[in-house]
DNA sequence: ACCTTTATGTGATGCAGCTTACATTTTTTG
DNA sequence: CAAAAAATGTAAGCTGCATCACATAAAGGT
């Protein structure tokens, strides 16, 4: 149940997980071991809502989840959270400061407990690049479809109504998350119905009210750990 | 009149126009006369409505604008225009093809008459980032600031309301394309107000109404080909 | 277990901006 | 220059969601 566009998983002879991007297996490149050269202190636990960079912090690293999830947020004026991504174990984050970017500008939010993530200096990274031409390609592919999918969000927003919003979100998830259990599809998660809501870009009460309008259709199950999925097709 | 983000302009020896990014001379390295010897049939002129490439067209190339304005859109399932880009003199496009896009996903007009193109094939392109460290870095960083350009208009778009959005993007013409003159800043443009509508997410009418307020307050004078803008921070 | 905090459920009300429907003006074209 | 097409102006009515105002339920802390 994983679409393209995005991380595959896969399990190897010693029945670990392989966290794939585009056929590299960035989780191997990037990840704990290979890299006790390069980290020094790092290697970090977080726990829920400790902040892993701050806007204006420079952005000297990227980062890979390992454990847990991340949430990319920044602030409009007026307080309101503006949910840039949701990141799980084996997706990267920071990589605007491979563009150039010379600080942070958004909050990169540990949000569950706990989360660990593995981060690369920009050098390190650069010098990676280098002796990996396919992970360097990887790494800007990845960047690429980042780029498409902030696209499909605004596309969303500028056209289609909250329900329309919330169903395709919802499917983007069964896609890339959704564990397939008869005629359903079950996607476990974490988020409150503020999250949602922040994503798609209404209002809790408003999500409150689709949840339990699709629940009434028997279309989906809500609960605060899992959807259940009962027609794909009709959301 | 030009802010950060930005392409900047300034005038050499020779009187010419020179299109610089982040000190960067874009144009001098990628346009016409260097080129001669990578560019054998191109360097195009088109009429206004033609159209540069298709979506699923592959994504062979990147451009650079020599003349005129460029807009990037694609379409909704019922047709309505998602407005990506409009970019003019010394602006690249088609920069996903460095991110690994295999296909265009939108379509590149001509939008002025004549419009002008400098074309440069992706094996050329990566042939010159690494002659010129500079450059590369220099395109990537571009990137990073069409990412957050797009980040600035999805916030806009989540938690500001229409004549917000008007006037932040009156702002952002003012600050990339006005030119001073007495105490106010005048805006040359092609836009129709449909367009304006498309671009900050609304309906022409309610565009019109928009300007046309501003207009009575005294803040605007809107005309077909230009906007001058009396207070610039009263809007 | 109790208390506090956080998340969820549900109605009543309001309004920004979309829709619809034309009128008028400007531009383009034959 | 006339006719057609495209852009702009205006107004009345409707509606999807936000807002407000609580009630209930679940989670977390001590």
């Amino acid at each position: 149940m994983r679409g393209l566009n995005s991380i595959t998983k896969s399990i190897d002879k010693m029945g670990n997980s392989i966290w794939c991007f585009e056929n590299v297996n960035l989780f191997q490149i990037l990840c704990p071991h290979k890299l006790k050269q390069y980290q020094k202190d790092h290697f970090e636990g977080f726990k829920k809502g400790d902040v892993i960079y701050f806007p204006d912090d420079s952005s000297r690293s990227i980062f890979m989840v390992s454990k847990g999830k991340v949430k990319i947020v920044s602030y409009s004026e007026d307080g309101e959270e503006i949910v840039k991504a949701i990141l799980g174990k084996g997706e990267i984050f920071g990589e605007k400061a491979l563009l150039g970017e010379e600080k942070r500008d958004d909050y990169a939010l540990a949000c569950t407990e706990p989360t660990e993530i593995c981060p690369m200096q920009l050098p390190d990274m650069y010098e990676l690049m280098r002796q990996n031409e396919n992970f360097g390609l990887s790494i800007y592919k990845l960047i690429g479809f980042r780029i498409k999918k902030m696209e499909r969000r605004f596309e969303a927003l500028l056209h289609k109504d909250v329900k329309t919003r919330l169903c395709e979100f919802l499917k983007e998830m069964a896609d890339e998350n959704g564990i397939e259990s008869g005629s359903e599809v079950i996607i476990n998660h974490f988020l409150t119905q503020k999250d949602f809501a922040d994503l798609i870009g209404t209002k809790r009460e408003t999500v409150t009210r689709l949840f339990n309008e699709l629940k009434q259709d028997g279309i989906i199950n809500y609960t605060r750990k899992e959807i259940r999925i009962r027609g794909l097709e009709k959301l």
